[in-house]
DNA sequence: ATAAACAGTTTACGGTGTTTACTTTTGTTT
DNA sequence: AAACAAAAGTAAACACCGTAAACTGTTTAT
């Protein structure tokens, strides 16, 4: 077990400040717009330098979509923490709250992840995967909770053959510890509540509703209630 | 009444075909990676050449996403048009997979509506909200008209006092001939329909469910069935 | 102490959007 | 037919961009 040395720290202070300045220019400047460039010149460096860091700007990018993931992904964890002592169903629209918040606190990061961050840059799958799976089993794994005690009506109580077999596989490659029904029912709120946010964040929802928050809440309510969970 | 001079029509003729080969290099290279140079090179010109038909970059993009939005309001129109002599529900049905459909056929399009374009760009509301409201009347027309015929359970039988106010107005303001309660549920469809297709387009939804096709049909019709329309 | 690894700079290349000044083409008017 | 004005297009330049290569100094390990 090696001390870290006093190189290696500094490295990963650079690295780290590197990230914390492109989120920053990415919070204002937009998704895409961010430039080595100017980064390296806040940094009072120059550019090249941090091809040291990092292999090209995709690479840049790549980390802080894992970073972003891993946010998001703690997010819901912290908020199934913050509610452990309430009953499941409570737990779980907590944690679909808190997934709305943490895009709304984190538009840029949540763009990074979900929505088309560069012209071709398309993000490596084995580092998004992993990182997508940790958040949504959080959600699965409530529902799952969930599904103990209660039981949904129809159409949300049998999923379509090819679903079943696909779900299967999936369960058994990313080891979540649930039922292909919650994983469906999850699969399901996923896409819905997902469509509120993109429309939120680019700004096509509130003109429409007004009270973006009113309306991502009582949807989740409304969606809650046709699989036959009552909050 | 002046008959188009043969300039102005020339005129039209190259402004049309900036946005064409735009829109060809969209397709392969992405969204927000249109190059002014490269387009111009393709046309045998200089990319100041461009400047006399759109005043900047940002505004041929403006009128990429203007016509993007017409087209998939007309691929509506021409979905309901071609089901004239069906159901109200079939109708309905038809124009709900048309909208995926078109999203799929033409994903830069339909990103360059609803995602984020470019870096700093938003687009100007005063041209975006007219094109959305035509798409959106189509859809939320066919719904009023299914509505005579059926009456949605709970939840979607009641709305919320605050989001009855937002619609009036809305109602009132874009002229939608339709009840309170059609544009409820079509905006309700709107934002769960819409997730599917943006997590589709970024590859998100596929590596899940394996057919978003299938997937996204069964989802409408889960949806219609949950409002009390059953297809 | 010395060699290797590392962090950074300088320089350079090819690309971008955009502005300015100039030239060529086009259509109309005398 | 000649002259002219408007329009369309070009060339050059500016200020950026990502990135590759060569080079300089510093830190670490042997």
């Amino acid at each position: 077990m090696l001390e870290k040395t006093r190189r290696a720290q500094r490295r990963q202070d650079t690295s780290n400040e590197i990230k914390a300045v492109a989120r920053r220019h990415m919070q204002t400047q937009g998704a895409g717009a961010l430039s080595l460039r100017a980064i390296a010149a806040e940094m009072q460096m120059t550019a090249p330098a941090i091809y040291r860091y990092f292999q090209n700007r995709d690479a840049l990018i790549t980390a802080l979509i894992v970073d972003a993931f891993s946010a998001l992904a703690q997010a819901l964890e912290a908020a199934r923490a913050a509610h452990s002592s309430a009953s499941p169903v409570q737990r779980l629209l907590a944690v679909l709250l808190a997934y709305r918040a943490w895009a709304v606190e984190h538009p840029t990061d949540f763009q990074l992840i979900y929505g088309t961050p560069i012209p071709g840059y398309e993000a490596p799958r084995d580092v998004t995967v992993p990182a997508v799976v940790r958040g949504f089993s959080v959600i699965v794994g409530l529902i799952d909770e969930v599904l103990q005690i209660v039981q949904p009506p129809a159409p949300y109580n049998t999923l379509p053959p090819a679903l079943r077999a696909q779900f299967e596989a999936l369960i058994a490659r990313d080891g979540y510890p649930i039922s292909v029904l919650a994983f469906y029912l999850g699969v399901i709120g996923w896409t819905q509540l997902h469509g509120i946010i993109m429309l939120e964040l680019f700004g096509h929802l509130p003109p429409v509703v007004g009270d973006s928050e009113g309306f991502y809440h009582a949807q989740v309510v409304n969606m809650m209630r046709t699989m036959g969970i009552e909050p």
